[in-house]
DNA sequence: ATGAAAGCGCTAACAC
DNA sequence: GTGTTAGCGCTTTCAT
């Protein structure tokens, strides 16, 4: 061990608890008896690289003994690239749903190598300033900007800096890529559930907020009315705030209607609805068929009878994006990229 | 322009959706006519560092012009310590709880500068094993290791080799510092909220699976029991799934017994005695009063009515992990740090 | 008040 | 086959 190499490498952190022994390339090539470069060649498996057994199994144990671990950064540094992607969300914690996004992002970028950055922003403007721009001095590959419920956004601006992907929400002027549910599809599938099993007279509860979602859906459940041959009845639509109170109120409405089958905005309005229809005395899905919509498990799975829904594809979208992102996929356009909508059977049909 | 200082930085990254022109402190120096050293002093404000007036303008204006964002792992390389902590959590998805342990710890770390580095693992050990791995390759600040759900957990080893807090889960041999919710508290306080309402013989279903929450609850329980004066029952203590078939299942039981109200070990378990107690035309909390466990939002705020319960405190579980790996926060020694289960009042008690 | 230069851990030419 | 060396973008002494 010459002088100049200090066996007591740079100071731990203070403060918490702690931990210390950076050990670094110089230290195994060192141990191993050979140069940093070699010892690089061995860590990396470089195709191409001629390093001889002996040295290369030198190199192995000093790796082993001394419990050398790569520094990211430096090689972040001098490859000019990171293996970050950033995700900024609106609300992580407030359903069940941003952790799916997330999910799905985290795995798919993990196949690629690719560590996520996450950062909740609570839909603070600031904070999202702030996120962003501490994801792009982290220079990270991509930002994946997502909502916790479809809609459109205003892009911060910094987004333009780095490569982005809209997950969830999409950008009226269609300048950055966007992956959405297909809403359609969605509400059409949900509808064909309830023609499937020989309903004709199907009500349908729409959200009152205005979105995607109350757009779409309506005319997925219009398409597949028309596809089937029956009569839209704007009578059999109803408007209700989308949670269980919302199904709850329209019940009563519902029932008195000759519908036989309703789909609802979503399972926590079917929720609601199901408590409206036991409160008749009445039995799903004998005297009433429902189907839900976002297959949010605690609930759809769970209810009595366990509810029959379209689930949202949150882990799709988020996979999807990071493909979309590292060029995996291509982007199809200024349009947002749809993703489906699948159906999930279960017994409220 | 020296001839040396290319005008096209260096290629972008190719494929995917692209983005170029890092713009380093070396472009800034050249346009502002000063040394990378003095742009470093202005853009870190370094106290001490004497910079003149104008020098200071021309570096801040090369920035605005240039669009300059600081590479913040390069200054890691220097400074030798990252601002990431790494979570690993086991099931981001799962559940609304993974997100609201990621969103307490992401709060937390923001306001001291750090960001979060998240993998999910599924509890796969080899993902778990490479999650850990790439953390400690990005020289994180330390790692927070957390379950979904309160209970012990073995280690990974590697673990060992940098700062780590476990959330909502803890090591048996107690080697590495924990935070989990106070069970004993929260069963003691779900139950005192019932002796308040003057309910005396109340019944208690617990969960079958073996962990801290039937344990630590049913302790919390007794001892509420036992401060008011009010007998121990044995039989009026059920076990049931955790989940609404669970609660449903027992619900029978617990009504032909002469108990006036139930501690339920967690809101799904409310939700399926509510659906028992409804289909004998009862009514809560006028003959039956409950209270739930965990807070679970979409179910215990919108159930009919709205469900009395005990909180989960998984947001101050990660805001505290944090505060201990920074060490702002002291550790308490062997023993896990207990967070507080606080009562959400609603309509059924 | 400002600049030159060393060095953080690593990769990749390029020597030998 | 293996070593030397020049950076990657930045901070920080130490001169000037």
């Amino acid at each position: 061990m010459t002088p100049e190499q200090p066996t007591e490498p740079h100071a731990g952190h203070t403060g918490g608890i702690e931990r210390a022994t950076p050990v670094t390339m110089r230290d195994i090539a060192q141990v191993a008896g050979v140069s940093v470069a070699t010892v690089s060649y061995v860590v990396n498996d470089k195709a191409g690289a001629r390093v001889g057994a002996d040295a290369r199994d030198r190199v192995r144990n000093a790796i082993a003994e001394l419990g050398y671990r790569p520094n990211a950064l430096a090689k972040t540094l001098v490859s000019g690239h990171s293996k970050f992607i950033g995700l900024v969300a609106d609300a992580i914690a407030t359903t069940p749903f941003a952790g799916r996004i997330i999910q799905g992002a985290q795995d798919e970028a993990w196949k690629h190598g690719y560590v996520l950055l996450v950062a909740n922003t609570d839909g603070n403007a600031d904070a999202e300033r702030e996120a962003i721009s501490m994801m792009l001095e982290h220079k990270v590959r991509g930002i994946l900007y997502s909502a916790w419920f479809h809609r459109a956004v205003a892009v911060p601006a910094a987004l333009a800096e780095t490569a982005a992907v809209l997950v969830d929400c999409y950008s009226e002027a269609g300048e950055i890529p966007a992956v959405v549910p297909d809403e359609v599809q969605g509400g059409r599938t949900a509808t064909e559930m309830l023609i499937e099993a020989g309903h004709r007279r199907i009500a349908f509860i729409n959200t009152t907020s205005p979105s995607p979602a109350r757009i779409g859906r309506l005319k997925g459940y219009r398409d597949a009315l028309e596809a089937a041959g029956i009569e839209f009845d704007p009578g059999l639509v109803h408007d209700a705030s989308s949670d269980q109170e919302g199904g709850y109120g329209v019940g009563e409405k519902i029932l008195s209607q000759d519908a036989t089958a309703v789909c609802c905005h979503n399972d926590r309005v079917a929720m609601g609805l199901y408590d409206a229809v036991r409160e008749r005395g009445l039995r799903i899905p004998q005297d009433l068929a429902v189907v839900g919509f976002d297959d949010q498990e605690v609930i759809s799975a769970h209810v009595r009878p366990p509810l029959t829904t379209v689930a949202l594809p949150h882990y799709e979208m988020g996979a999807a994006a990071v493909r979309l992102l590292l060029g995996i996929d291509k982007s199809p356009g200024r349009d947002p990229m749809l993703i489906q909508c699948p159906p999930v059977y279960r017994d409220s049909v």
